[in-house]
DNA sequence: TCTGGGGTCCTAGGACCC
DNA sequence: TCTGGGGTCCTAGGACCC
């Protein structure tokens, strides 16, 4: 029996999510900047006919930003996370087949819907979602996840469409993979489209026809995926429940040059407590801790410099306390005078489940005590704003850290910062 | 002055072994 | 100048994704 899946994909999440809570903002260009107010991660319909790239640094269009009032908003991944989790919620309603791709994207298979009823199931996933969440989607509709993608594409770039297609109906697949530019298809990044161009293959059609040992040969196995993919052929599965992470990192940017040995401590040391709350967010421990501490990658050679340390734990661990330690330590032994550092992060792998964790037999109390530990820390910091309980090695004052000057209240994870409703 | 963060998978090549 | 042939495991780096 042929598969049939739907990618539903939120459009401009993150501005989204921001029109939610402000609709005053509706018809207005509004950008979602990265941490530290760097760089471009989400753009309103008006931003990208302004001609502002995804990725592009902030100060390069402050002028186009001024002259078009556009709005500016920091990154709230609290909130943009909760309405994830709605949109998501929401699409289970509709089938229990779902993998949730990424933060604004979600695979859903239709195997046991009539064919001639998908574009109106579309319609009715997108009506739910905007009246449930308020959050608007686009609906794709394709024999394989790669061509879910592409019928997505098409139905964002084409608005006659309403935001569903469906293409699972092969007569429209030669026309819609002719319009597609070749780095349009999913699986296809700068490298690859650079070698088909000089190869002469320019769309989606000639990628679609191309011949296979060649596809291999330039781009191996996940190449030749990519083009039986394209031509109806399930490579890629559907994928409900993801294996556990193989890592975990936490890095960040400084909001300003540092340069004290002190102050990469204190950053190692925040970094490491975060990747530990992840950590056992997951319920995992960590048998290999790597920091790394780098200068700024624009600056020319002489004044950059970046350097890794790697721990292996004699036990794997989640008790922050441990891995502040080896974090602090790494820092000291990779730390050289004289540089401009920028960034910094904390890397753990080497993953196994909490409860899988081999440990000594001598010190099963101090596992206990460990474990008791973090379980009331993290408990504190659910119940209180986040950070109520920390550690003092990760400092107090923190003025290497990312600011986020224009972030939106957390609307909907948040008492003290609910949105206020009056009736007049 | 100002340029994000967090992942996955695959491949090539080296170390090591028989 | 000659200097086998595999296999496995690990790591670094490339490429791609959102």
């Amino acid at each position: 029996m042929k598969t049939t899946f739907a990618l539903v994909d939120c459009n401009n999440f993150y501005v989204s999510c921001e029109r939610v809570f402000s609709p005053h903002l509706d018809g207005r260009p509004v950008i979602v900047m990265s941490n530290n107010d760097g760089c471009v991660v989400s753009r309103s319909d008006e931003v990208k006919a302004l001609g502002i790239g995804m990725g592009q640094p902030i100060y390069q269009v402050r002028d186009i930003i001024r002259q078009n009032n556009v709005a500016l908003y920091s990154s709230n991944y609290t909130l943009y996370g909760d309405m994830s989790r709605r949109v998501m919620e929401t699409l289970g309603q509709f089938t229990p087949d779902i993998e949730i791709y990424s933060i604004d994207e979600a695979f859903l298979d239709l195997g046991g819907m009539p064919a001639a009823d998908y574009a109106v199931l579309g319609q009715r996933i997108q009506e739910t979602v905007k009246q449930w969440t308020g959050i608007p989607v686009s609906v794709g509709i394709g024999t394989t996840k790669t061509l879910a993608k592409l019928a997505n594409q098409l139905a964002k770039r084409f608005p006659r469409t309403g935001g569903v297609l469906d293409l699972t109906d092969s007569s429209r697949l030669p026309n819609a993979l002719a319009s597609t530019p070749v780095e349009k298809i999913w699986g296809v990044g700068p490298r690859f489209t650079r070698r088909l161009r000089r190869a002469g293959i320019r769309n989606g059609l000639q990628l679609h026809d191309a011949d296979d040992r060649w596809i291999r040969h330039v781009r191996g196995v996940m190449g030749l995926r990519t083009v039986h993919e394209l031509r109806g052929i399930t490579c890629f599965a559907l994928d409900e429940s993801p294996p556990p992470r193989q890592g975990i990192a936490h890095t960040r940017t400084f909001s300003r040059r540092v340069t004290r040995l002190d102050e990469l401590r204190e950053a190692a040391a925040a970094y490491a407590t975060r990747a530990a709350e992840k950590l056992r967010q997951q319920k995992m421990a960590a048998g290999v801790v790597t920091i790394f501490v780098m200068t700024n990658l624009f600056e020319a050679k002489p004044r950059r410099f970046f350097k890794t340390r790697t721990f292996e734990l004699p036990t794997p661990s989640s008790d922050t306390t441990v891995l502040i330690h080896l974090a602090t330590r790494g820092v000291e032994e990779v730390f050289r005078e004289g540089y401009e550092y920028k960034k910094a992060g904390v890397l753990l792998n080497s993953l196994v489940p909490e409860e899988q964790a081999p440990r000594s037999l001598f010190d099963s109390e101090n596992w206990v005590r460990s474990r008791t530990l973090m379980q009331v820390i993290d408990s504190l910091n659910a119940r209180y704003p986040s950070g109520t309980v920390g550690f003092a090695a990760a400092g107090l004052e923190r003025t290497w850290q990312a600011k986020f000057r224009l972030r939106s209240p957390r609307f909907t994870t948040c008492w003290e910062e609910l949105p206020v409703v009056r009736a007049s």
